[in-house]
DNA sequence: TTATCTGCAAAGAATTTGCGGGAGG
DNA sequence: CCTCCCGCAAATTCTTTGCAGATAA
């Protein structure tokens, strides 16, 4: 009932523990963003959904995804397409950033210990307590093959 | 004609080195763009371009910012609100991010040297060369007055 | 039961585009 | 003159919402 650290019943279990009603297209919106190993919209996530339940409606994985925002159980991003991408958010422990191949399109997700210290520091020395922020890299595959003068 | 390294032609020499045609609406909309000391939307732009010249409509300031931002004249931001905002950009010797006050919308630039060292070397370690990158950091302001624990 | 939730379709908000007339070089 | 550009309005795209019926607790 609870495979592994990720299982399905984990946005269940923060869903009744926010005291939301577990629904069977919350259940099912649920599921297909734990299997998400990508950053899809809500488009794709809409048609993700339907092949588990055609009567599921994409106003309702709006109203869904907002509400998951809203408690912290997705994490919506920007990657400059006109958008919103989502993925499941993790708290702290799984903390990331997204490098993008502007020619491809692929999301590469980093993490630097280094960038979490500056980020707090820069905010503080601005008199801010950070709360949020947004931090994605935009560049193309270095061609290893061409470097002879560079 | 070009009265400090800030005069309103500094666009106007972009343009026509881009070989970009000079018309009326475009040197009201660098005007407007130069004087801007805030980040405007293409709402508010257009209401100020409105105050010099009522004829200029909403699409042509949505045409002249994608062009004047596809040939890096200005740069678009997007501070999490649903619409684009821009700001007159001066390359890399300008190169700042935003701070954003989430309980008032305040914008505060600052850069830091140490973070662009830094964003570099994580696009490289990832094979990457960096083109572009966006961040901004969402906090609220430190209340020095109740600094008794902490 | 009863407050939520959902599907549907229509509404909204931001941005883009087709078209015929207009202006820059 | 001959493109390129503009204003206008309609079209697109992404997202939200009002409503009446369905459903979880």
């Amino acid at each position: 009932m609870m495979p592994d650290g990720r299982g399905e019943s984990r946005i269940s279990l923060l869903c009744s523990e926010k005291g939301l009603r577990m629904t069977e297209p919350r259940r099912v919106i649920a599921r297909v963003l734990s299997e998400a190993e990508d950053h899809p919209d809500v488009e794709e996530l809409h048609s993700r959904v339907r092949e588990i339940d055609r009567s599921i409606s994409l106003a309702t994985v709006y109203r869904t995804m907002n509400l998951f925002e809203e408690t912290s159980i997705v994490a919506k991003r920007d990657f400059g397409d006109g958008r919103a991408r989502y993925e499941e958010a993790w708290g702290d422990d799984n903390h990331h950033h997204h490098m993008i191949d502007v020619k491809t399109g692929k999301v590469t997700e980093f993490y630097s210990e280094e960038l979490e210290i500056l980020k707090v520091k820069i905010a503080n020395e601005l008199g801010y307590e950070l709360v949020d922020h947004h931090l994605e890299l935009f560049g193309v595959p270095i061609d290893r093959s061409s470097d002879k003068k560079r």
